[in-house]
Parts: C-alpha cells; sequence; structure tokens
RNA sequence: GCGAGAGUGGUGGAAUGGCAGACACGCUAGACUUAGGAUCUAGUGCCUUUUGGCGUAAGGGUUCAAGUCCCUUCUCUCGCACCA
C-alpha cells in the first residue's frame, strides 16, 4: 500500500490551525462553570536531548482528551509551558561558557518546534518559561507574600549538601541518601540557609488529600511523607540537674517499660549532663557521627552504637533511676531528639539493650497470655496488647492505657498529648546561578529587608564565571556590584542575599500563570482564575509525587489563605501516565542505554497521526509498557486503510442496518472510552468499525462522516482532510460529537451458551430478551446437551437472560 | 523490614463474577501484483485423529459459574526505610 501523503497533510493543517487560532482559549461567560475544563500536562524541562517519545505519551493522552471535549461543547483551557531554570543548563555554561539563557532558549525552540510537529491543540498564545524576566517576577513576588506571612524564614543549620552539584538539596530531593539528580552520595554541610515553613501546612496538606481524584499510590506516599504521628511528650527529672528532659513517643503505655534513655549526639543536653569520666568518650562519638554520611547513619543493617552519658534520668511513674546513652539511631531532627527506651516493646530498643546489655521490663503482654511476667521477655513485642508491670494501669488494653497514662501524665503537669510529623521545613535557597534571585536585602540596621515589589523582578545579573565556589555561595556573591547595594527602608548600605530559588519555585504556580499570562499588572486577574481554577485533569509521572506535587499544594495553599486564589487545591485530578520503556531491554529509556526513541524520526517516517495513535494503541495510560516500532507499523496501516476507504466513491445511500448498527456501537464505546480515558480500547473498536467499512465498494457518507468525527482527536491531521473533502469549510475541531442512538446499539439477537455443570457444551441463538422459562426449555431440547444430561439428575438450571443456561447435573 | 501495585499466547494487550485471549504485532499457508514497510483470504494458547481434555505465576477456598472475590506462597516493579 502507497503511503498516504501524511507530510503534506500534516503541515497543512497545522499551519491552518496556527493561523486561524482554532484552539486559542478565552474566558466566554456563556459557557456555564461546568462546562469549562483546565486539562494541563507536566509542563517539561527543555533539556538538550530534546523530546524522547515519552514525553508525547501524557500529552497525547490530554490532547485526545481536550478535543473530544470542545466536540461535547466544553470550553477547554489547554497550554504549554517550559520549567527552564536548573542545572542542566548552568552546568553546560560552566563547561562551555555560554549563557545558561542561550542554551535553554535554544532548547525551548527545539522542543516547542517538536512538540507542534505532533500536532496538539495547545493554546500557543499563553506558552510561558519560568526563566523570563517577566514570569520570576511574580515567582519573586509570591516569595515576598510567604515571607512578609512569616512563611519563609532564614537558619544556620546542617542541611543535605551534594559535593557534585555543590548546592543544598531539601529532603525531598534526597533518595537512598544519594542526590536525586546526580546520585551523588549527599553529605552534611552547615550553612546559612532560606527555609520555607511547610510545616505550618502539615495537617492542611494532609487533611486535603482526601477530596482530591487522584491515584491512591501517590496520596498514600504523600500521607507517609508528612507522616503524622500522635502520642505523648513527656518530661523526665535528670538526677542531679535543674534541667529536664523532654522526649516524645506514640506509645506512652509502656512509660514503666522505659529502662533508659537516648539522646541524639546532637541533643544540647549531652553537653551539660556527661560526667567527667565520660568525657572522652562522648566526644569522640559525637565527632564519629558528625564525620558519618547520612547514608551510613541510616543504615539499617549496621549494628547499633552508642556511649553511656554517665548521667541518670528519673523514670516519672516509678521513680527508678535510668541511665542515660547518646546514640545515631535517635535523630535530631525528629520529635525532641531524645526518647525514652522501651527495649521490651520496641525492636530498636530491644537491639540496642541487648547490645550493652540494658534491663528489658515486659510492660504489655499479648491477649490471653498468662503470667508472671516477672523475667526479662524472650522476645520483642512491639504489637498491642494488655498493659502488665504497670501499677494502677496494668490490666488495660494498650488503647486504654495510653489515654489514661497521658491524663494522669497532665494532672501531674509532666506530660501531655503531642503530634510529631516527620515532615521538615523546606530548604529553598541554592548555592547556584541558574535559578531566580530571592528578592531580599540584608541590612544591618534594619536586618533582612524586602524588596519593594514595585521594583520586581530583581534580575539575574551577568557574571564572569558560573562555576559554583562550592563553599556554600553562589555565583552572585562575586558580583559587588551586584551585591552591594542600598536598604530600601533606611537608605543604607545592604547586600543582597545571594541564594536563588530551587528549580521547583517556577514550577509551584506555573498552571496560574497560563490564565493570564501577560498580566503585568498581578500574577493573574482573579475573574480569571475564578473562570477555570481548578485544574480538572492534570497528567504527569509519577516521579513528582512527593516533590512538585507536594510543593505546589503548599504555595496554593498559602495563596489561597492571602486571598489570592478561589480554590483550596490546585489539581483536581491527576492521572500518573506510565513509562515508556525501550522496546529492546524493556529498561527505562536513557541515552547510556541506547535504547532511546526519538519521536523526529516517527514522524519523518510514519507522520504524526501514526505516533498519536500509536503511543494510545500500547496499552493503558497509567501502566509502563515498552516501545516497538513494529506495534507501530499495525496503526500505520491503520491509517493508511483508512485513507483507502476515504477515496472510494461517496455515495449519499441509506447504508445496511448491519453497519449502522456497528457504527452507533462504535460511537457508544469510542465516546465513553474516551471520556474514561481507556484510548486503547476505543482504538481497537475503531479499527473493527473501519475493517468492515473497507469491505464495501462504495462509502455511504452517514457510515463515513460520523466515524471521521471520532477518530478526530487521535488523529487529527488526516481527519481535517477528510473533513474538507466532505466539504465542510470550518475545522471538524468545531463539529459536535456524534450522538448515539442507544437501540442501534443492541443486537436483536443473542447466543446463549448452554453449559453442563458449567463447562460449556453447545450455544444457540435467540430473539434478545427470550424469557427464562424460554431460554431453558430451547436448552434441554437441543440434542447435545441431552447426550450431556442422558442418565444424570437435573439438579438446578440457571438461566441468565441473553447469556446462558447452566445445567447442573448429578451422576 | 514496612507499604503499594502488578503477574493472561511467541509479543503489546482485551475481558459489569457468565463464551479467556477482542484489537494489533509476529508467524504459517494460499491468492494477487505496477516487488511494497505491500495488499487480500484462511489459520494461529497447549495436548489430541475426531469426540474431547487442559489452560490467566503456584497452591487452596467461596460459587451453579472465578483471570475477576477470599486465604497462603512465589516473582517483578515502585515508594519508604532506625521518624521513637
Amino acid at each position: 500500500m502507497a503511503k498516504y501523503p501524511f507530510e503534506s497533510i500534516e503541515k497543512k493543517w497545522q499551519k491552518r490551525w496556527e493561523e486561524d487560532q482554532t484552539f486559542k482559549a478565552t474566558e466566554d461567560p456563556s459557557f456555564p462553570k461546568e462546562k469549562r475544563r483546565y486539562v494541563l500536562d507536566m509542563f517539561p524541562y527543555p533539556s538538550g536531548a530534546g523530546l524522547h517519545v515519552g514525553h508525547p505519551e501524557g500529552y497525547t493522552a490530554t490532547d485526545i482528551y481536550c478535543r473530544y471535549l470542545r466536540m461535547q461543547g466544553y470550553n477547554v483551557l489547554h497550554p504549554m509551558g517550559f520549567d527552564a531554570f536548573g542545572l542542566p543548563a548552568e552546568n553546560y555554561a560552566i563547561q562551555t561558557g555560554t549563557h545558561p539563557e542561550v542554551t535553554t532558549k535554544a532548547n525551548i525552540n527545539r522542543f516547542r518546534q517538536q512538540i507542534k510537529s505532533l500536532g496538539f491543540s495547545y493554546d500557543w498564545s499563553r506558552e510561558i518559561s519560568t526563566c523570563t524576566p517577566d514570569y520570576y517576577k511574580w515567582t519573586q513576588w509570591i516569595f515576598l507574600q510567604l515571607f512578609k506571612r512569616g512563611l519563609a524564614y532564614e537558619a544556620e543549620m546542617p542541611i543535605n549538601w551534594c559535593p557534585s552539584c555543590k548546592t543544598g538539596l531539601a529532603n525531598e530531593e534526597v533518595k537512598d541518601g544519594l542526590c536525586d539528580r546526580c546520585h551523588t552520595k549527599v553529605t552534611r554541610k552547615r550553612i546559612r540557609q532560606w527555609v520555607l515553613k511547610i510545616t505550618d501546612y502539615a495537617d492542611q496538606l494532609l487533611d486535603g488529600l482526601d477530596e482530591l481524584d487522584w491515584p491512591e499510590p501517590v496520596k498514600l506516599m504523600q500521607r507517609n511523607w508528612i507522616g503524622k504521628s500522635e502520642g505523648a511528650s513527656v518530661i523526665f527529672h535528670i538526677d542531679g540537674h535543674e534541667q529536664t528532659l523532654e522526649v516524645y513517643t506514640t506509645r506512652p503505655d509502656t512509660l514503666f517499660g522505659a529502662t533508659y534513655m537516648v539522646l541524639a549526639p546532637e541533643h544540647p543536653l549531652v553537653q551539660v549532663i556527661t560526667t567527667s569520666e565520660q568525657k572522652k568518650k562522648v566526644k569522640d562519638y559525637i565527632e564519629e557521627a558528625a564525620r558519618k554520611s547520612d547514608l551510613e547513619r541510616t543504615d539499617l543493617a549496621k549494628e547499633k552504637t552508642g556511649v553511656f552519658t554517665g548521667c541518670y534520668a528519673i523514670n516519672p511513674v516509678n521513680g527508678s533511676r535510668i541511665p542515660i546513652w547518646i546514640s545515631d539511631y535517635v535523630l535530631i531532627s525528629y520529635g525532641t531528639g531524645a526518647i525514652m527506651a522501651v527495649p521490651a516493646h520496641d525492636e530498636r530498643d530491644w537491639d540496642f539493650a541487648k547490645k550493652f546489655g540494658l534491663p528489658i521490663v515486659q510492660v504489655v503482654a499479648e491477649k490471653g497470655a498468662q503470667g508472671p511476667f516477672d523475667r526479662e521477655p524472650e522476645y520483642c513485642l512491639a504489637a498491642d496488647g494488655i498493659s502488665v508491670n504497670s501499677g494502677n494501669f496494668s490490666g488495660l488494653p494498650t488503647v486504654e492505657a495510653q489515654e489514661k497514662i497521658t491524663a494522669w501524665l497532665e494532672r501531674e503537669g509532666i506530660g501531655k498529648k503531642a503530634t510529631n510529623y516527620k515532615l521538615r521545613d523546606w530548604l529553598f535557597s541554592r548555592q547556584r546561578y541558574w535559578g531566580e534571585p530571592i528578592p531580599l536585602v540584608h541590612c544591618k540596621k534594619c536586618g533582612i529587608v524586602p524588596l519593594p515589589e514595585e521594583s520586581l523582578p530583581l534580575l539575574l545579573p551577568e557574571v564572569k564565571s558560573y562555576a559554583p565556589s562550592g563553599t556554600g555561595e553562589s555565583p552572585l556573591a562575586n558580583i559587588p556590584e551586584w551585591v552591594n547595594t542600598t536598604c530600601p527602608h533606611c537608605g543604607g548600605p545592604a547586600k543582597r542575599e545571594t541564594n536563588t530559588m530551587p528549580q521547583w519555585a517556577g514550577s509551584c504556580w506555573y498552571y496560574l500563570r497560563y490564565l493570564d499570562p501577560h498580566n503585568s499588572e498581578a500574577f493573574a486577574d482573579r475573574s480569571k482564575i475564578d473562570y477555570w481554577m481548578p485544574v480538572n485533569l492534570y497528567v504527569g509521572g509519577a516521579e513528582h509525587a512527593v516533590l512538585h506535587l507536594l510543593y505546589s499544594r503548599f504555595w496554593h495553599k498559602a495563596l489561597y489563605d492571602l486571598g489570592l486564589v478561589n480554590t483550596k487545591e490546585p489539581f483536581a485530578r491527576l492521572i500518573n501516565q506510565g513509562m515508556v520503556l525501550g522496546g529492546e531491554d524493556n529498561q527505562k529509556m536513557s541515552k547510556s542505554r541506547g535504547n532511546v526513541v526519538n519521536p523526529d524520526d516517527i514522524v519523518a517516517e510514519y507522520g504524526a497521526d501514526s505516533m498519536r495513535v500509536y503511543e494510545m494503541f500500547m496499552g493503558p495510560l497509567e501502566v509502563s509498557k515498552p516501545w516497538s516500532t513494529a506495534g507501530l507499523v499495525g496503526v500505520s496501516r491503520f491509517l493508511e486503510r483508512a485513507w483507502l476507504v476515504s477515496e472510494k466513491p461517496l455515495v449519499q445511500d441509506e447504508p445496511p442496518l448491519e453497519l449502522v448498527k456497528l457504527l452507533h456501537k462504535t460511537i457508544k464505546k469510542v465516546t465513553h472510552d474516551t471520556d474514561t480515558l481507556n484510548f486503547n480500547t476505543a482504538i481497537s473498536q475503531m479499527m473493527i468499525y473501519l475493517g468492515e467499512l473497507a469491505k464495501l465498494k462504495t462509502l455511504p457518507v452517514p457510515l463515513w462522516e460520523p466515524f471521521v468525527q471520532i477518530l478526530s482527536p487521535y488523529a487529527p491531521h488526516v481527519c481535517e482532510e477528510f473533513w474538507e473533502r466532505l466539504g465542510h469549510k470550518e475545522s471538524i475541531s468545531k463539529s459536535k460529537w456524534p450522538v448515539y442512538e442507544e437501540s442501534l446499539t443492541l443486537d436483536d439477537e443473542k447466543e446463549i451458551v448452554v453449559q453442563v455443570n458449567g463447562k460449556i457444551r453447545e450455544r444457540f441463538t435467540v430473539a434478545a430478551g427470550t424469557d427464562e422459562a424460554k431460554l431453558r426449555q430451547t436448552a434441554l431440547g437441543l440434542p447435545k446437551i441431552g447426550e450431556w444430561i442422558a442418565g444424570k439428575q437435573v439438579a438446578k438450571i440457571i438461566v441468565v437472560r441473553d447469556k446462558l443456561v447452566n445445567i447442573v447435573v448429578k451422576p
């Protein structure tokens, strides 16, 4: 079969769409709120490698959906832009001296051209790029609002430091102790930082998840990351000291079993309580702990280590003197940085106590277990049970014991209910060049002073060298004429903040800028926010589950509290598209594996429409699947066949009823499957239908026209061409989605399966809706069935109308 | 270790508890030809000569009926990982 001329067709229609601004979205008030849809793709980072076939998967899915929605009468907002600040361009600048802006612009141009070649129906008039001053002006502006609300603070603290990227990292950017970007081992470094108080929103971020139509795994990952836990804080007196020691526990019911205490090596009390005999050992241990990387410290396989401080605490419930140790299995960053150790009921404490010969006292017994519980237990019991050896609280089940002991602590004034989170504040500054400058100055007299909003954007200055100093200062620190400024408050000399924002800053709110991308008065006009928000469907990779998706929810909630947006959540519905894997090895596509498929090659050889349909035909959107160019050929043949069918002589004849029925079934299935994003099965139905049309000598318009329409979201270029040939002047995307007639989707006849003991033995055909009695009678009358049940006793007959008869027999 | 998800032909994948393998790739045979990345027709889970038997990671269970629901086990993918 000759290739259909996809090259000229695709060029022709892409040009037409651009000239006619076919997909420009406007805030037309005649569309009621329920007839508006904001459908968003996660915007790409424009890397030097260009697009690979994984990118267009999500883009194709949303594009089909948007085209379908428009034909269903919705006003659709579907924008695209670029996440343009980031390290690759900066690292390239360090190597070559090329300004990151130059590389970024070139990469964006390439990406835009590649994306456009696939014929996506984006409203390109809304394109944004996070690195342009008119965009990052508003990133800075939002930062100032957060700062003014007390949600941004400066802190000198030990942070995750990537020695390769030479910058600090947020907790979310560290995976298995490695830098998420470059997989270098992360170290600790104590430097001055800007931190965002995301923990203020911990509860809201947690509760907000309930109302979101998001994949459960993503919600669960965010819940775990936030890590809310409830328990009690308890104050212990320290023998011979005025100070007290506060710990957090989720098991106040085990207080009677606390036989020792452990402080994190960094805990401030360590210096105070350590006895002179233990000073040397403790000091050595602290130094050793400080040297260890996070990865080494958190390695679960390693043996527990620790040192006795020489000091004792008093267990408030029984007055016993219990030793205070230090160990790096206690983290300074969680709770109070100190724990009461209950070795009988906590695996970690158990290991530690066993290693150092510390006493183990059982205070919880398994339900129904018989005492006495006066000996050291043989194993650690971390589960709930019944309190024992716990004074007045003995005999209470765990939950009740927790409540009663917490109440007692409160009455005694030595404890209270407490909540803790794993979520830490967000380390927001980077010691790098290619990011948004933080719009603050440090004034000797006035302290930290925000720049006046009118003075934004604070432009990123030119630098001689892009190389990070590695000392914890960004390259901006090396430009005295930029750093030295005057205080906006007192007019005296001041220094600019030299840290820049992380790449996540720009992506925290880009979906809002699309609403009003050229506004110079506000990040977006409120009426436009009200018109479109929230995002109805957001499609992107699962790798952002706790990074971008948590950060932008946080910013959005802060903006909501500032009265600047209309919803508490930005993204009502989220879908993670699966990865497209390399065809040969079923591995993630990557340059180093050499299994990357370039969409340009596919478009050149098979056309954009084949590319689009194949991407959707591969399998369900959400799952990962391997790329197969051979598989693409099948889809390509489908479109070629459609082209051949289109060349049959068109007739206005009344088409055969059988085909009309198949058409209506096809419209029904494609409508439903497109609506639910099950594109692969929609395509297979269209293949079946086209196969029937291909058998005809002439092509009845009533069979062809609606088919072209339902195929058009999938293969828009070739369908525009078909549509034009059918005599239409306006774009097919402006046409109304075909409606099926339910009665025409129903079969008149049904094949009924006859089973004997659940095994299919025969079938027969009857009119649809034939009643059960008749079905039973017919089934029993079949000669073959007679043979199967001969000499056996019929115990039961199950009849399912339009489906089957199952005869249950006994020997 | 904990949590989540997934295991269906040679391959990608279909199947409101009711005909397992739709659709497509590949393969086999034939037809046709302006020899193409063709196209068309037929076939294609396994075993069996037909009748039939077996078959959705393995094993058990519920049910008239299980790929689908329940339990146990295995494998793979992802996430978290001393958070007291």
